[in-house]
DNA sequence: CGAACGTTTGAGATGACTCAAGCGTTGTGG
DNA sequence: CCACAACGCTTGAGTCATCTCAAACGTTCG
């Protein structure tokens, strides 16, 4: 089941079986694709939309100077074009960061499984508003947060997305990225991300090396980086927004 | 016709008279609300949306020292809290930030409406993706932009937003921001907004002043501030990303 | 008239950047 | 199987953009 980890574990919306089969009915292609490959430019007219199964994703857009900023990372079970479904074109680039593997399903396909399953319009929507919320605590990020609390948070947001997909135990997860990668997420520089990891190991927060994060201290990690679970809508999710 | 800006001049949308008629018939409520009235807390449930009628209002997240962070600002057209229609609870709060106008379609009436226009589940959605992607033109602004384009990116894309509502003619619109509010919107302290505004004035790119906001050079503007109208989906967008 | 608010300016501090170089690891071709 | 190129990580020194703190000024409104 490729779509096993799609909006599993999120507040408010569940799949029924017979849906989750639809969808996955609707895929018409499953691929690997290697690291650092672009999928999708923006401004190209899309059909089909991809849901990541295994591998980490960006999306980013690029600036004059050859700079580029990430507007979100997905991980597994993340459907990470969705949006194009109703946008029929984008306007940033979708790019593999890690070797992935990617389910595509052709946006006539999904319009099949909707006009079989209206309660799915619904749901697909809700889906696309996460990663809505998602910019919204990344903007928060980069206005409010200093570097080291910029990348406290990016790690303990992968790390709450991570455990939804049953891929950290709350505290270890496999992130094989690069430290060139961390500050593109985090609009900073390569330069300034070694620094700042070096500062949260020292201070017995956190450790990213040799593609493993390990939050040592999850508690203080999350108050360094003023991180509050609540816009992931996760089902069993600490926050006070999401007690309600 | 208090919906008459809404999804007007969006690419790919266009909301039929009898939908438009559906929606206006949903408002249950029609209020002025004075500047700086919060409307919605974060955490609450919610049970109806605010379409913005005349004036600006916001969402932001509070960080922990008092400050906050803008991830929206919204003119007249705008439906402000549509997407709290399938998230049913928001994690940031929305506000008036000038005496505004807004119309209240109870999500009861909104289900009512798409119940008997389906087709309009999908206009919606494209509304609330269309946010998203500002959200993204934003996580760029604050990641890869230095003050003075962070500000230039802002006023273009607010001129871009109020030329699709019809309250600017180009060049020239009333916005009656402080610079504290510019401040919170990009990120930066409001002195050094206000270091900027010179700047900007003394290069003869813009002005801010008494309300009133001229584009006194909206080509350099844009090229200051790296801005590329494809985002908004405007009907008639100048960007390469809208030309497809 | 005075209080509140928003704007403007100056001086000094600092967080993040730039440039530059060295080091370790990995993969590959001779 | 070694050598070297490519890549990513680490560190240092100096610079610069933005922040902080502080004060003064103008306008509006009760």
């Amino acid at each position: 089941m490729f779509t096993q980890r799609f909006l599993k574990d999120k507040r408010g919306v569940n799949l029924a079986p017979s849906e989750r089969a639809a969808l996955e009915n609707a895929i018409s292609d499953v691929r690997q694709v290697p690291a650092r490959t672009i999928l999708l430019r923006a401004g190209q007219p899309v059909n089909a939309s991809t849901l990541l199964v295994e591998g980490i994703m960006s999306r980013y857009i690029d600036d004059r100077n050859g700079l580029r900023q990430l507007v979100a990372v997905h991980v597994p079970g993340d459907f990470v074009d969705l949006h194009a479904f109703p946008l029929k074109v984008l306007e940033h680039d979708v790019a593999t960061m890690t070797a992935s593997t990617v389910a595509i399903i052709p946006h006539a396909a999904l319009e099949d499984v909707l006009s079989e399953f209206p309660a799915m319009n619904r749901k697909l929507w809700f889906a696309t508003l996460i990663d809505a919320a998602i910019h919204r605590a990344w903007l928060f990020r980069m206005g409010r947060l200093d570097a080291v609390g910029k990348v406290a948070h990016f790690l303990c947001e992968t790390n709450a997305r991570m455990v939804s997909a049953g891929l950290s135990d709350g505290r270890r997860f496999a992130l094989d990225l690069t430290q060139a990668d961390l500050a593109e997420i985090c609009g900073l520089t390569t330069v300034h991300i070694n620094r700042v990891l070096r500062q949260l190991r020292d201070e017995g927060l956190c450790v990213f090396r040799a593609s493993v994060v390990e939050l040592l201290d999850p508690e203080r990690l999350s108050r360094r980086g003023q991180f509050d679970d609540g816009y992931l809508y996760n089902e069993r999710a600490a926050s006070a927004v999401s007690m309600l």
